[in-house]
DNA sequence: TTTAATTATGACACCGGTGTCATAATGTTT
DNA sequence: AAACATTATGACACCGGTGTCATAATTAAA
């Protein structure tokens, strides 16, 4: 398979390669016969440009750069798969940038991905997307991003994020509804926002049954499942003991499912257990975790997508929008005996 | 933050634009102090050189492609993780393509992923690595390419698998070693080379501890959690009831997990059960899973660090190399009471 | 010291597209 | 039919590097 350039389609369609420029942009000024015999070409010597080619031309490098740092491999796999469908609809690639610095020296590790791939545009997703250090450099540098489930930071940039704080609330008020009382709470990791809009919803709710808030049943995670095994421990060593829990995460909240069994507890009739995200380890385990189902997917998509546009031909308006999350009752809650 | 090219270095330092891309590929024929002097440049006006003209002048693309299919999140992540080691250190670019499509379908969605992206190479990995079609259209195509994970298919490609045949014969044994004589065994993805290895594995253990094979113990699977579910019914109606379950992976282990604590069965006292990949879920879950690890990462780091210099420059030897796997005994495995 | 071999360097075309601008072809207005 | 506006097309430079080859500078051999 020799190669086939902008060259031989010109040639072999007795124009310029100029004109098959425009043809392959849709240009305008194009007539009809001669669009219609360059496309031919196209077809027949199976001709596609070369992105590389394009992206000198025109400066670009046609690569948005995802970059993140979460626990959740789930997580991780749908903001991929969100990402990379909205890269695929418009010739994109993705470019994944796992990334576990702060401060310093996570400047200088975007920076210096800058530098070796030249992405045209970034999407931060948590906690990054909440990091004001490196969205002022993103914005000092002129690098178009994207943010995906940021909460706090308004700027004027794309944002793209789900009701946390709602979802909270309504799975708080599932167990109020249930009976519970004594809810005890584990927060995410503080660098997240999501954790401050959790932890919202949890007190909204209490406030709104008129419950009052007692903030020993607070434990401060990190959303990992090791963090959750320490709040565990904590909660459940509390006397009275709280007769549900409500993990910011589905890993914490497996790590409490795992204790109390652990305990001989049986979930959910001694003690109801909530999380949040649906991982799939909500429906792997037994009982299978009540949880708060977000559009990880879409929220990502729909990032990249603006990203891209906005990269094309920037936009006045920026794009901002919230989609609501679901909550999905499973077997580890119930009502109190 | 103007853009700084090799022009600039070129008249900043005093030189021709080639001898500073003689500094850049590091070739010989460049004097200390010339190269010294561009060197310095490089720094004083904080160059790096452009991967697209680059790519451009020298028709590759420095990217890696990586196309799987695999139901486990950590596993892709893990994955993702050494294949980016490997591209992080060569200067390279990883492109993930997960891909669902089979036969026909998968040819051509891998024949435009080139046209597309026309990476430089491509890691396959399970099931992808055995699929002989999919080989036979890489060699075809002369495109380089690394397959992690693969068992069958001998040919003379860059290859890093790991011993499944040994790690299930260790778990295998183990579970021999607690006393167990009835071990279920539930079978992996058809697809997988694995699957057959790990099925292997067992076998030799049963053979060489002169326990007779018992095909009713033997489920189908497919390395879906949902799959392990169904396999997980069959086996637990068994009368007797086998007192061991060894799953070809976790998901499916903590199925069985899962259904035999919904049968209030005893783990590991009424039953014991192993998995195979120390997926997170192995840990998360109460009891542990005994299971095997392998080095995922460190097999498709191999893989692609061989595939990258194997690009540069093709080598004689094909690169085969076997990692060992190892045993990990966790709580859901004890003596036979 | 000359000559030959080797090393160092730069001029220039080229990779495969796109941007600018001049010009040719066509359509519209008077 | 002449003058003008508009649409269609191509020539050519350019994006930022690398490959080829000629030549200048240096070193080794005669």
């Amino acid at each position: 398979m020799k190669k086939v350039t902008i060259n031989s389609v010109a040639s072999h369609a007795g124009v310029s390669k100029k004109t098959v420029s425009r043809v392959l942009n849709n240009e305008p000024n194009v007539s009809a016969s001669t669009r219609e015999k360059v496309l031919n070409t196209f077809k027949e010597l199976n001709y596609s440009p070369s992105p590389i080619a394009r992206g000198l031309a025109q400066n670009r490098s046609f690569i948005i750069g995802c970059i993140y740092d979460n626990p959740s491999k789930s997580y991780i796999t749908r903001v991929q798969t969100g990402a990379l469908a909205a890269c695929q609809e418009n010739n994109y690639n993705l470019l994944i940038h796992p990334c576990e610095l702060r401060g310093e020296a996570l400047i200088e590790n975007i920076q210096q991905l800058f530098q070796t791939s030249r992405p045209d545009g970034i999407v931060l997703t948590p906690p990054f997307s909440d990091f004001a250090e490196v969205v002022e450099f993103l914005k000092s540098k002129n690098i178009p991003y994207a943010r995906v489930a940021s909460a706090t930071l308004k700027d004027d940039s794309i944002t793209v994020r789900s009701n946390d704080e709602q979802g909270a609330f309504e799975i708080t008020q599932h167990l109020i509804e249930l009976g519970h009382k004594q809810i005890a709470f584990i927060k995410g990791h503080p660098d997240h926002s999501a954790t401050a809009q959790r932890f919202k919803g949890y007190l909204r709710a209490l406030a709104q049954n008129n419950i009052e808030f007692k903030d020993e049943l607070v434990e401060e995670g990190n959303f990992s499942y090791h963090s959750g095994v320490d709040s565990a421990r904590s909660i459940l060593d509390l006397s009275p003991r709280p007769t549900a829990v409500f993990a910011s995460n589905d890993y914490m909240a497996a790590a409490v499912l795992k204790l109390a069994s652990q305990r001989k507890l049986n979930v959910p009739d001694d003690i109801s257990i909530a999380g949040f995200d649906n991982a799939p380890i909500a429906r792997h385990i037994w009982p299978g975790l009540t949880t708060i189902a977000q559009p990880v997917e879409e929220m990502t998509k729909q990032a990249v997508t603006q990203l891209i546009s906005h990269i094309s031909q920037p936009q006045e308006e920026p794009y901002q929008l919230t989609l609501e999350a679901e909550l999905i009752t499973r077997e580890s809650t119930a009502k109190i005996n």
